[in-house]
RNA sequence: GCCCUGGUAGUGUAGCGGCCUAUCAUGAAGCCCUGUCGAGGCUUCGACUCGGAUUCAAAUUCCGGCCAGGGCGCCA
């Protein structure tokens, strides 16, 4: 017999009915004669009962019996029955379908299982196997409900979205998978070429190109889910390949962009969640989120800003910011507010913030508590009652606050204060898991330049519109990144349509008219042959769910990701291929039986 | 390339120089049990990541490797 319902849909309505249900017996309890299982599927669990004293005539309970013998855990199994209410005080408010169970009336076992490496029922508090494990038997992990949840939020996520850029005029457009190598940017992933010899494709970092031609092409209006590919080292947001919800408009603005994915998650948030988004989305300038959160990606759920105190406390005879100043370096403070528990900090938590400083590589930690209208601290002595007022004052202290001060170069500083920010806002659990707050940072930098090297480099990338002459000293570029709880999420701008400014910029970063010409020719003749003004936007749409569903790690809403040295735990890839496929490839390793030749 | 954390039965853990023939839970196998739902009871099974060193004695200390994760670099 096949299969009549799902494990998750039973109820009062279909009382009386025969059924037949095909899952896996997640629990099963034998009380010696009446007997339990749990079926479970995708949908839900239904009980399923084996009860002899009851059964219709003509019912063999001897086969029935022995079917379930073969009843293990995860086993695959059929069985048919009636519905029937259960035993008045015995349903279970806690299931959907647990006012109900499934008097078998017969049983077989589809596939026997082998006794699972990790529990699949999440009724219990559960222990996880680590993630090595879950990985290896991915396939079992996968039945676990909080997986089923995060791959059935993934695609409602990406399902609402396709949605809504369809109904505004967005084309769903494929691009190619074999493209071309260009340089900076991440290591590619390289797939050779058996046709060309010595000749190599790259696997795309992202559409970017493509997406361009296609404006060029009179598109208007572009969208993909986009898997991309990029071989640099893992962590715990990223891994080799990733996929984007990936956008491009003509004819519009940057504010039209940021409109439109405002539009968008607004629809999607409907959607997933049947509440109003809050829109527009805050504005933050780029020199703002660094001044006061230490980073471009500010979690902006909690306050504890960031303040510059270089100024307020040059004066102060305090050796050590004295030589920290005259190095042309910054200090910066965080109060942590009575308010918020500051004063509940105790001398030894203080002194593992200073231990944690450390780590971020802080030379240390100056610390002051506000008490009776002053500081205190075993350095108060150096800063006059003028210096301590204006210190008060620029941090807006009152009695019960723990100031933290942080001395040293300053893009340093500025990143581990940041960081001090963020695990003081979590260690008084400042941020709240349900609570999500998108910002646009934007009036971003259109170049960085290399500390070392003194080299220019794209702030975020060569084809972004610069807002003034390129050349110009701390140019803008239009652009802009989406940040969601102190976390990028997309980063989007408008881009260079003109091919004399795109050549300009590739020549700011340091390319010569050869290699212009040589890697990127093909697009910037595109440029010249009618590029409407176009930009967009790239959303990482493994990070986003990974936020969204409250996961440390992007793995969780990943059905196969990769581990943390790029391998596939499940083929064990990558891995060697035998020596005649290289030899048609006309490739030779340099690798012999796990001896690498430099 | 570098730094940090961890590696004990199938799974999750305790133990952190001799009380270790290694704890507990879960699991598996078997038996008992007619209303459970993480059922319950009884019995049994099953483990110290690898190599070296220190020591009378190492799961435990040290060194190195391997494996996993987190981070730095890297990620236009």
């Amino acid at each position: 017999m096949k299969r009549t319902h799902t494990c998750g849909e039973l109820g009062k309505g279909d009382l009386g009915k025969e059924v037949c249900l095909q899952g896996w017996v997640r629990f099963s309890r034998d009380h010696g004669g009446v007997a339990f299982v749990d079926l479970a599927d995708r949908y839900g669990t239904t009980q399923v009962v084996f009860d002899p004293e009851n059964l219709p005539e003509g019912v063999d309970a001897k086969a029935i019996d022995g079917a379930m013998k073969g009843f293990s855990r995860e086993s695959v199994v059929s069985v048919v029955g009636i519905v029937r209410d259960r035993v008045p005080g015995t349903e279970d408010p806690r299931n959907p379908t647990g006012e109900v169970e499934v008097m078998i009336t017969s049983a077989e076992v589809l596939n026997r299982s082998a006794a699972p490496p990790m529990e699949v029922g999440d009724q219990k508090e559960g222990v996880l196997p680590s993630e090595d494990v879950r990985l290896r038997y991915r396939y079992v992990d996968l039945r676990r409900s909080e997986m089923v949840h995060a791959l059935e939020f993934r695609c409602k996520f990406l399902s609402l979205a396709r949605e809504y850029l369809l109904k505004n005029k967005f084309l769903e457009i494929e691009t190619p998978m074999l493209g071309r190598s260009t340089p900076e940017g991440a290591r590619d992933y390289v797939v050779p070429s058996r046709l060309h010899p010595g000749k190599f494709y790259a696997l795309p970092q992202s559409p970017q190109l493509f997406k361009q031609m296609l404006m060029v092409g009179g598109m208007d209006r572009y969208f993909q889910v986009a898997r991309c590919f990029r071989d640099e080292d893992s962590r715990s947001d990223r891994q080799p390949e990733f996929t984007q919800l990936d956008m491009e408009m003509s004819f519009v603005d940057s504010k039209d962009i940021q409109d439109t994915v405002e539009g968008l998650l607004s629809y999607v948030w409907k959607g997933m969640y049947g509440t109003e988004l809050e829109t527009p989305f805050l504005r933050m300038p780029f020199e703002e989120a660094l001044e006061k959160y230490g980073t471009d990606k500010p979690d902006i759920r909690f306050g504890l800003p960031l303040v510059t105190l270089t100024d307020v406390v040059r004066e102060a005879p305090y050796g050590i910011f004295q030589t920290v100043i005259s190095r042309g370096g910054v200090i910066k403070g965080i109060n942590v507010k009575g308010s918020l528990a500051g004063d509940r900090i105790g001398r030894n938590e203080v002194d593992r913030y200073i231990e944690h400083a450390k780590k971020l590589g802080l030379g240390g930690l100056t610390w002051m508590r506000a008490k009776d209208g002053t500081l205190e601290s075993n350095i108060v002595k150096y800063f006059t009652p003028g210096i301590i007022a204006d210190l008060m004052e620029a941090m807006d202290v009152e009695d019960g606050d723990l100031l933290f001060l942080m001395a040293g170069p300053e893009a340093q500083t500025v990143a581990a204060a940041g960081q001090m920010r963020l695990k003081l806002g979590q260690d008084l659990g400042l941020a709240k898991a349900d609570d999500h707050r998108f910002l646009w940072l934007v009036d971003c930098p259109m170049f960085e330049v290399d500390p070392v090297t003194g080299a220019k480099g794209a702030y975020h990338h060569p084809f972004v519109l610069p807002t003034g002459d390129p050349h110009g000293d701390g140019v803008g570029g239009e652009c802009f990144d989406l940040v969601l709880d102190g976390n990028e999420l997309g980063s989007g701008s408008m881009r260079i349509h003109n091919a004399e400014t795109q050549r300009e910029v590739f020549r700011i970063l340091g390319m010569s008219e050869e290699e212009i010409d040589e890697k990127f020719g093909f697009f910037v003749e595109a440029l010249g042959y009618g590029a409407p003004p176009h930009g967009g936007i790239a959303l990482g749409i493994d990070r986003f769910m990974a936020v969204l569903l409250g996961k440390e790690t992007i793995r969780e809403t990943i059905a196969f990701p990769k581990n943390k040295r790029a391998q596939s735990p499940f083929d064990g890839s990558p891995e060697t291929i035998p020596d005649d496929k290289l030899e048609e490839l006309q490739i030779m390793t340099l690798v012999i039986d796990d001896l690498e030749f430099e």
